[in-house]
DNA sequence: ACTCCTCCTG
DNA sequence: CAGGAGGAGT
């Protein structure tokens, strides 16, 4: 079953959260009636719409202007209708007026008299500030002369309002390959809906009050707008050049405001965006609780046979306590409900946890049980959203393998496969990941470290996956490390473990074929280790001249205890048992005695110093056989 | 047929 | 350390 569709649903989401929705230059002016008090406003919607209708109809007057029109008259009309909206706005508008900005930016000026063309200058930035803040009555005509740095503005704003539109249209044609899961959709996934039409809201008035604001400048400055779109026309050849006055003072109300509104805008940002994460988090635990459900059914499909006796009894705790693990997850997602989850809901529950794992001792909460190859409830957008947080939009979420071939959700024989199935194809296992110990309601092996990770993956995406997830690797790794670990330190006593010692050994695990095998291979895996060391320490004793099998001893201080210890007691916080030095000892001479008789020339002369190590075993001490060992 | 082992490879 | 091949033992 194709999990990628939820992805590019969310992916498209937080990108139009993250990114697109991201207003990028803006002009400066808006920013206290726009972002600050308005935003609080947004949630209810009904306060964008009405400056929407104020906007929009300001929008078709500067539309009938063609924006870059020289009509003073129209510009005047324009800016009439201008004064007549805007004038409804909030009287604190006026108080904290930008044009208080440009008072003191220009402080200077006041302490002198200013030549009158400096003050007719002066007065027309004034009025524009005015004009955007929605001052009735302030409004007067400037003499028209403009300065290049306001054009170069009004271009600016232009250009980026057209890239806000570009950008918008992106996200919103991207959403319709997830309208499917829109059709699911949870509350979270409105809210973050919402969030994303509250910026996009906020984009549009910002983009209308700065078409108003471009207007304005073009009615002051038609000259400006024309050159700066259509290049220099011999007509609207710029009469009055910018003296410095003006630049300053343009500059110093350019800086200012871009410096609000930028602020303003990033604020707006970061809400939106603790918005979207906190639902996110939220739905962390969330996800926990659905994947651990599909969980506890498959491990025990495992056990149906060597627990019936259980079997009515525990059926009925599992099903109440399925029932209390689905419900949230359920009621949230029964829209979406594919196979995923009804892999688990048709799943006749046969024991309990607890049944399972008579020996937990670990009195976690069942919703802390390990990550789990969930089988797939259907992709939460918050668990791609998550997903995205932390790998970035490109990475391969949707080809997350989340169950083995095997256990294809489009069979349902699936269903019925036991967890040993599944395990013997493992591919990945518990050293490829993490470092972390989480705790784990599941005692048993079941569905711990040990075999959790026993899931065949395709070409080791899991793998990279986990590497890259800190989530995950805390969840599936558990288990396996210890168990690892304590099966090394048993080393030192067997080498040949029997099944029987394995299982006494490792009580809190439950073992099927795939853990034995497990547990088995990975004893082989020390005894090869073991066996090449003695190999190649004994050929070294021979290439340095070493005559007398007596002369080649084994202490902690050898070259090879010291490569055996490294290996097997990498911490170094166990002691190693002095058998355990006797016979190495011994197996080094069993290689020495072999390989100066050159026997090693027979391909199968390790048989026989193989026969005698096996011999050589010891009691485990009893220490071993506590479930909470190490 | 199944388990367990070694050996080899990655 | 895992996976697989191949062999030996049951």
């Amino acid at each position: 079953m194709n999990l990628s569709l939820p992805d590019q649903t969310m992916h498209s989401s937080s990108e139009s959260c993250l990114e697109d929705d991201k207003p990028e230059v803006i002009l400066p002016c808006f920013r206290r009636n726009m972002y600050e008090e308005p935003l609080a406003a947004y949630s209810n919607g009904s306060i964008i719409s009405q400056l929407l209708r104020k906007t929009i109809h300001n929008k078709r007057a500067i539309d009938d202007n063609h924006f870059y029109l020289s009509n003073s008259v129209a510009a005047a009309d324009s800016g009439q209708e201008d004064q007549s909206s805007i004038s409804s706005k909030d009287s604190t508008v006026e108080a904290i007026s930008p044009s208080d900005h440009v008072s003191t930016g220009v402080s200077p000026e006041e302490d002198h008299p200013l030549p009158d063309h400096l003050q007719a200058k002066r007065a027309r930035v004034e009025n524009i500030i005015r004009v955007m803040a929605g001052s009735p009555n302030s409004r007067q005509h400037g003499d028209g002369e403009r300065c290049d740095t306001d054009a170069r503005e009004m271009r600016e704003a232009r250009e980026s309002c057209r890239e806000n539109k570009r950008k918008q249209r992106l996200p919103q044609h991207q959403e319709k390959p997830g309208s499917s899961c829109n059709d699911n959709c949870n509350t979270k996934e409105e809210e973050c809906h919402k969030l994303k039409e509250q910026l996009h809201s906020m984009q549009r008035l910002l983009r209308q009050l700065q078409e108003k604001f471009l207007q304005v400048y073009s009615q002051e400055d038609p000259e400006f707008v024309v050159r700066e779109a259509a290049g220099a026309d011999s007509e609207h050849d710029i009469i009055g050049k910018s003296t410095d006055a003006c630049y300053i003072k343009s500059q110093n109300l350019q800086e200012t405001l871009k410096q609000e509104l930028s602020k303003a805008v990033n604020d707006c940002i970061d809400k939106v965006f603790k918005k979207v994460s906190s639902s996110t988090d939220m739905d962390i635990s969330h996800q926990q609780r659905v994947c651990s459900t599909p969980e506890i059914q498959i491990s025990l499909g495992a056990d149906r046979k060597s627990l019936a006796p259980d079997h009515s009894q525990a059926e009925e705790i599992s099903k109440s306590r399925s029932s209390e693990l689905c419900e949230s997850s359920e009621a949230q997602t029964s829209q979406d409900q594919t196979e995923a989850l009804s892999l688990v809901v048709r799943k006749p529950p046969v024991t309990q946890v607890s049944s399972v794992t008579p020996t937990v001792k670990r009195p976690y909460p069942v919703h802390q049980t390990p990550f789990q190859f969930s089988y797939a409830p259907p992709l939460h957008e918050s668990h791609i959203l998550e997903h995205l947080l932390k790998y970035g939009p490109h990475s391969n979420f949707g080809t997350l393998p989340c169950m083995p071939p095997s256990m294809d959700r489009t069979s349902p024989d699936s269903v019925d496969l036991s967890w040993d199935a599944v395990a013997m194809r493992s591919k990945v296992t518990s050293s490829h990941f993490g470092h972390h110990h989480r705790p784990s309601s599941m005692g048993a092996v079941g569905v711990d470290g040990l075999c959790l990770p026993h899931v065949k993956m395709e070409s080791g995406e899991l793998q990279s996956l986990a590497e890259r997830n800190p989530y995950m690797s805390l969840n599936i790794s558990f288990g396996s490390r210890s168990h690892l670990k304590k099966a090394k330190l048993m080393f030192f006593y067997t080498r040949y473990p029997s099944s029987n010692v394995l299982k006494t050994f490792f009580p809190d695990v439950k073992f099927n074929r795939c853990i034995t095998s497990q547990l088995i291979k990975w004893f082989s895996n020390f005894r090869e280790f073991y066996y090449i060391q003695m190999e190649k320490f004994a050929r070294q004793a021979i290439a340095e001249g070493v005559h007398d099998v007596k002369d080649i001893t084994v202490s902690r201080d050898s070259e090879l205890f010291r490569a055996l210890n490294m290996h097997y007691n990498k911490a170094n916080d166990f002691h190693v048992p002095d058998r355990f030095l006797e016979v190495a000892e011994i197996t080094l001479h069993e290689f020495y005695n072999a390989i100066s008789a050159t026997k090693d020339s027979d391909s199968s002369w390790k048989k026989a110093i193989y026969k005698v190590i096996c011999k050589l075993d010891s009691e485990i001490p009893e220490e071993f056989k506590t479930s909470s060992y190490l």
